[in-house]
DNA sequence: GTTCGATTCAAACGATCGTTTTATCGAGGC
DNA sequence: GCCTCGATAAAACGATCGTTTGAATCGAAC
């Protein structure tokens, strides 16, 4: 029965970010959905065949989503670039949306994908990233265009960091409550969402530092790490041993 | 002997940053180590006092020396707030540069800090965050003088998406590889601690945004969400869930 | 009513896990 | 020399894991 397979992947869901992957039996996944053991690996070929389906159920639809928004951003600002508010905003939001769906799993699986962005595996973040590259490329470009100014190497750098403060919003954990003492709401959607765009678009749009050597990065980097930051001396070691 | 115990954490260190602590299996550990596997239960307790272990043994010199750079960025201000790039400065460079540290582990170390921001076992992240909730009330305080005239709970939520940014940067993973496609270098620490320094500051210092209902947090919020952008309605649902 | 494919079920398989037990080793104290 | 004790070694323990097996069950087609 397909009811069946759905009671798997959600308990799967919910479990897995409660838990973690490794941590959690297929047994406590079928005991909590209320069907057999042995269904998973009927329905599925196996555990990590299981995750597999976990997110190909949900990652088409987001992507889809954050395409379209694209798409109508694009089509709106017509022949100028799209605004870097409006790229940020549909890269993020529908993924920061996924926990609001009520008839979807709830949070969990908005945990799983931010989880996701750090996991140790290699082989199953190589399925998570092979969704993801299709995007890369449009957002990429809409970037660049956004950001014509900015060194692209640059310009992806600070894509890593926003990427990460993304994942690390969707992983959630109660830090934002400790660091907060309890004054930030963290299931405050709207207000998540619209922070988080704001601290990206200015985190992409911060001016060039002058610290930064822009010989840097193509792999001409001299012999002898350049001590950028004399004061500093006491938290690095003083041989030279950037290359690695 | 002490080189056995340090052979295990040394190898500990590795192994759980490459696989995770639940793929790792002691076995593995004591393998790669050279020791008998009745080691680590014998100079450790468990598989998760072993992680404890490896984790108070860097935890304590990491966290002196942020506050040491701290301290010294307040006496060389003075009266005066010590700049926004220096707070930001101690808190993140040293674990930066943990990676750098040839004689310790190398890399491991530094990305399974990282990890563990958003690790799914409650009872080892209460660990971490033991450690790191001393240093909160220092460097909030350092940033609500930076930054005076911002809001704490709007800081508080911007502290939370640097730490997002730093902790992805710590576990690394090949994302920024596959983002830029080769034009950045991974391996350049200076780089990387220039350029999220940079990054972390601007959005800290972002401006105000005018979609953030000020009423918001304090669990005031009304119980029909308010539709933000209303042409990404189709990225959320129509119906208030806000409220989770 | 029978057949057949799809699904569910209880039970077991082999492997691996963290941990414990027991024995052995080796350097110092008396 | 004998004894002690911290450290190491080999082996086993009980538990749990993902997966497989073979029979039971069900519904629809003929």
């Amino acid at each position: 029965m397909q009811d069946t397979k759905d009671r798997i992947l959600d308990t799967a869901e919910r479990l897995f970010a409660e838990r973690g992957y490794d941590a959690t039996s297929l047994r406590a996944i079928t005991r909590e959905a209320g069907v057999n053991l042995a269904a998973v690996n009927y329905h599925f070929n196996s555990k990590e065949s299981l995750l597999r389906a976990l997110f190909g159920r949900k990652l088409g639809k987001l992507n889809e989503r954050r395409i379209a928004l694209l798409d109508s951003y694009e089509a709106e600002a017509g022949v100028k670039p799209v605004a870097l508010e409006k790229i940020v905003r549909a890269f993020v939001e529908p993924v920061l949306r996924l926990g609001g769906d009520p008839a979807s799993g709830g949070t969990g699986f908005a945990m799983l994908m931010g989880r996701m962005y750090s996991w140790p595996s290699v082989q199953l973040q190589r399925v998570f990233v092979s969704e993801l590259r299709e995007q890369i490329g449009r957002f990429r470009a809409a970037f660049r265009r956004a950001l014509p100014h900015l060194p692209p190497r640059e310009l992806y750098w600070r894509v890593f960091f926003s990427i990460g403060a993304m994942a690390h919003a969707l992983a959630g954990s109660g830090l934002l409550a400790i660091i907060s003492d309890g004054v930030c709401d963290p299931a405050d959607t709207d207000g998540l969402v619209e922070r988080l765009i704001g601290f990206m678009v200015a985190g992409l749009k911060a001016p060039l530092s002058a610290r930064i050597n822009g010989r840097h990065g193509k792999r001409a980097v001299p012999a002898i790490a350049h001590p950028v930051h004399p004061s500093a001396s006491r938290a690095g070691n003083s041989t030279a041993a950037s290359r690695r």
